[in-house]
DNA sequence: CCGACCAATTTGGTCAGACCAAAATAAACC
DNA sequence: GGTTTATTTTGGTCTGACCAAATTGGTCGG
């Protein structure tokens, strides 16, 4: 995994769960016996049920007597993604474009629900932010952090728990890998300005469609400036 | 929780999750010990552990040297949605809102991507289901059945692991859920047969907005048939 | 040679008791 | 009162043991 993982425990379920995302045992096969795994790892067969507990919470393996089983990848759950994004020394682009791209939804599913129940003090503040954004749009790094405030303001206006669940997951998964690779995507100035302008004359006309869609525009842009970053960084 | 949940272990962690989405501890709040939990329930430190050690993963709690700590519930992982909507003995239709939102959010998604790199071989197999769908408009939970397929069908075309894996997350959390209430929603044949004629329509003319919107637009019908059919019987 | 049946072994599930280091709490001190 | 020590508590791990279910291997009859 990528969090530090002080524990022994931790460790273990990082090894074994690199191990599985790397196909190193087949689906449906077994995995060792807890004895086995205890032996491989010098640990206690405590440790390692600890960490086979782990696994089997975020789906990727499944555990009864007679044996640990292997379960497809594609059964597990989200929280795999990060671990599946730092496999390689690069992450693949493929891979990180569909990230963006569901995360994409999931923001223009805020703002669309946002823009909807906002109250006037609501709209007020977001058109404060939105203007921040357009107004650091010589800064890009500036400009983005005040963009991810802007989409976490729109999440709490939402106020979607489901949303907000995929979100956490998302991050959780993505974000130290953005840190990790010390990405910066640049965005072009007309994309950002033509954003902002989108966003505030949605805001005002309260029109859904343009204010959601002006948010997919944002991503779309940041889209492309992380994978050519990361096409470039390939290329090296 | 919902599932078996045959072994002690995972009865604990059962236990003490629906208690901490009850909130009857604060977030930050510190949970009883390892060692009076065991003592609560009648068993080892070990079984405790590897309970706590699945709540850690749902992000739950944080499990530190000093202390087990209670994490704020919206921070958590997907993975707690089913039992949070397991808690009360009637589902809140709110949040059912939300959460089949965010699904026709994800399979809108799936079916834009899925038209968009679709081989003349999948478009024949999608037309053959929509076909399927709309011949089965007389009765609902076939109907409904081929829908199901269909979306899974968008899904293996669409290829988005991301989205998939969200999909499974989703789909575990809610269709037990679904199961247990026996929620027949019953669509309206109009809105059905107006879906699969927009369907027919956008494949056809590979207009991925007429495509995706048509997706939308069913679960726009199946969330009125669901969130009326909990309504009436909150009634009752 | 094959399939059905039964015994031996393996495997997960759980328990008990013990030790360590870090954290939290209580006590003593200035 | 505020700060600094003891003392206790708490998580992290280990060893070794027992049970029941599952797997495996061998045996037997067709």
């Amino acid at each position: 995994m990528s969090t530090p993982a002080t524990t022994l425990s931790h460790e273990i379920a990082d090894t074994l769960r690199t191990e599985i995302l790397r196909q190193q045992y087949r689906s449906g096969e077994r995995l060792p016996s807890e004895r086995d795994l205890a032996a491989r790892f010098s640990a206690s067969r405590g440790a390692v049920r600890e960490a086979l507990s782990q696994l089997e919470q975020v789906g990727l393996i499944s555990i009864q007597p007679g044996g640990v089983r292997i379960k497809p990848i594609d059964s597990a759950s989200i929280a795999i993604l990060g671990p599946l994004m730092s496999l390689s020394e690069r992450p693949d682009p493929a891979l990180i474009d569909q990230f963006l791209q569901t995360f994409a939804t999931m923001s223009a599913l805020n703002a669309r629900e946002a823009l909807s129940v906002a109250s006037e003090d609501q709209l007020a503040t977001m058109r404060g932010m939105i203007d921040a954004i357009g107004k650091r749009g010589s800064d890009n790094n500036a400009s983005q952090q005040e963009w991810v405030e802007f989409m976490e303001y729109l999440q709490t206006v939402a106020d979607n728990l489901v949303v907000r669940l995929i979100g956490n997951d998302l991050k959780a998964q993505f974000l130290n890998r953005m840190v990790k690779e010390d990405l910066k995507p640049v965005l072009k100035k007309k994309a950002v300005s033509d954003v902002v302008q989108s966003l505030l004359e949605g805001l005002e006309a309260r029109d859904k469609n343009l204010f959601s869609n002006a948010v997919l525009a944002y991503f779309d842009a940041l889209r492309v400036a992380v994978i050519d970053s990361l096409n470039q960084r390939l290329a090296i």
